[in-house]
DNA sequence: GGGCATCCATAACCGCAGGCTATAAGAACT
DNA sequence: AGTTCTTATAGCCTGCGGTTATGGATGCCC
């Protein structure tokens, strides 16, 4: 059972005066009685008390304080949405939704932005992080119109893709390991090595960001993650090592992982992709500039 | 007025069936007439028509395709929060808001996030930006328990604050700049140039990135930002140039931009700030975590 | 072209949720 | 002990979110 976003309303406002009469009476205008019951509600459809009521004073619990942040975003999120759905409507402004795994960095974002603006100056780009479990990057589900993504895509799911860039692969290391001294590394030492991977759920992504195709025998995979700070938190954990496309060395730089080549890889290709059926315009114009800016003016 | 979440899930599922009987049928378990009319009413509620009907095919207006992403990701938070609050509750798992303005970078989570898994181990941190328009990150308004920000502050406003960090400014130039041909570049070079401002509404900050105390006269804004990317993009479009400080360099790369160091200038002062008549040991164990991390072992 | 199927809108109806007022009950302070 | 402040409970009513039944427009098929 979902809540009313009014109810989350409710609730910061209780959370933030700790007191349901002042809450309801100063700030949402409604009869204390009738707050008391919505928040009760709230905590019966999450099956958590949020409040401590003693009788005198109120205050937050564990869950409250959990719940507080993530209220006030969604009714931030939910805000902006009325926003920008009514400029949207204003304008008849077009939206376009970009997911990627990964940052993407490597100043592709605002280079398209500028190239869109020309093309299809009432189109905006919206950018979604999706989830190494959907390796059709939310293709699929409808979720994105097109997505920036490592190569290669699963096959026979009607995408459709471009390479925009090709990069060497490198490798994540905690800075007290041994191979950390040197200044790069062939393939052949790592292959012994334990492996933080992608889950299985990611497609032949998993495979490829393992090397599994340049290997003699199976990766030991130490740990799986989902995102790419958890890799690199397992990795400074000195769980094990991951590879990663040479240009996201610049973009994940931190002091408890250090990042090295690897030499006797084939490189990693960044690519853009759609669905195959989807011919919009807006949808050629976006690919053709992420191929340009690479392959472009450089 | 506000929706109910249910009705963003409404939204979603139509949107996604283009078919008002199929998704009322199929997927939301509810009669069409009953799914016309919520539809209907979240139109009415954001004063915006999101479905275009003739009578025989349903497709997404501007309005509708510019919600659409919108309400994913608050449908998608909702989830997770529903989660994260049973298990805060579970575990009875504190939460510690930390407010930023920038992105921090500099190694400083993850060094925090471990001294505090030895100190506080049943407190999590959870991280909150917030706009340049408010000059007490969230604290003032109990949106943050701790803020990471650059000093000053605002007086008078019972904020307390360590310094834990202090570096160089430097210039963000467009790469066409006659200046960017320079290595480094004295302040009194620059002081003529049109800058990119804070909004006035930061309080003390804009004129520390302005470099106000430096000025003989008065600074030229030539454009006011309330965002780092918004500031960059004017800085790339040739609007005019901005401070930062030195570490932001690497974090905000990009080659559209280029960044020079600036001397005859004091240096930026990163501090951590928290309300002075908050004495929580979370809060005082956070603070000492800030500053060990940079003054310690380096 | 007529009949049929499909799909969205409208109408009429019903039960419960979300608001109200009035009041009880516990805690702290005088 | 009495006063005051605060939350909880009880009972009531309106309106919203659901239902079924039906109408009207469009496309398809024979």
């Amino acid at each position: 059972m979902d809540a009313r976003l009014q109810d989350l309303r409710y609730f910061i406002a209780v959370a933030e005066e700790l007191s349901f009469t002042r809450a309801a009476s100063d700030r949402l205008f409604i009869s204390q009685p009738a707050l008391s019951k919505q928040i009760r509600q709230l905590e019966t459809c999450l099956w958590v008390t949020l409040f401590d009521r003693d009788r005198r004073t109120v205050t937050l619990t564990a869950a409250g304080a959990a719940l507080l942040p993530r209220a006030r975003r969604i009714i931030e999120l939910w805000e902006q949405a009325r926003q920008e759905t009514a400029e949207a409507s204003a304008t008849e402004q077009a939206i376009l939704t970009v997911g990627f795994q990964t940052r993407i960095g490597r100043g592709l974002i605002p280079a398209v932005t500028d190239r869109l603006a020309e093309d299809l100056p009432n189109w905006r780009l919206l950018f979604r992080q999706v989830p190494w479990s959907d390796p059709s990057i939310g293709l699929a589900k409808g979720e994105v119109d097109v997505a920036i993504t490592w190569l290669p895509l699963p096959r026979d799911t009607g995408l459709s893709w471009r390479v925009i860039a090709t990069e060497q692969r490198w490798v994540a290391l905690p800075p007290g390991h041994r191979l950390a001294r040197r200044n790069a590394i062939p393939f052949a030492d790592l292959v012994d090595e334990p492996f933080i991977a992608l889950p299985a759920s990611a497609g032949p992504l998993r495979e490829f960001w393992l090397a599994a195709a340049d290997r003699p025998r199976p990766a030991t995979v130490a740990a799986e993650a989902e995102t790419a700070e958890e890799t690199l938190e397992a990795v400074a954990a000195g769980l094990g090592m991951a590879l990663l496309p040479a240009g996201n060395v610049e973009i994940y730089q931190r002091d408890d992982v250090v990042y090295r080549p690897v030499h006797g890889l084939s490189p990693g290709e960044l690519g853009v992709a759609w669905r195959g059926p989807d011919r919009r315009d807006a949808v050629r114009v976006f690919v053709n500039s992420c191929i340009g800016c690479f392959c472009g003016p450089d």
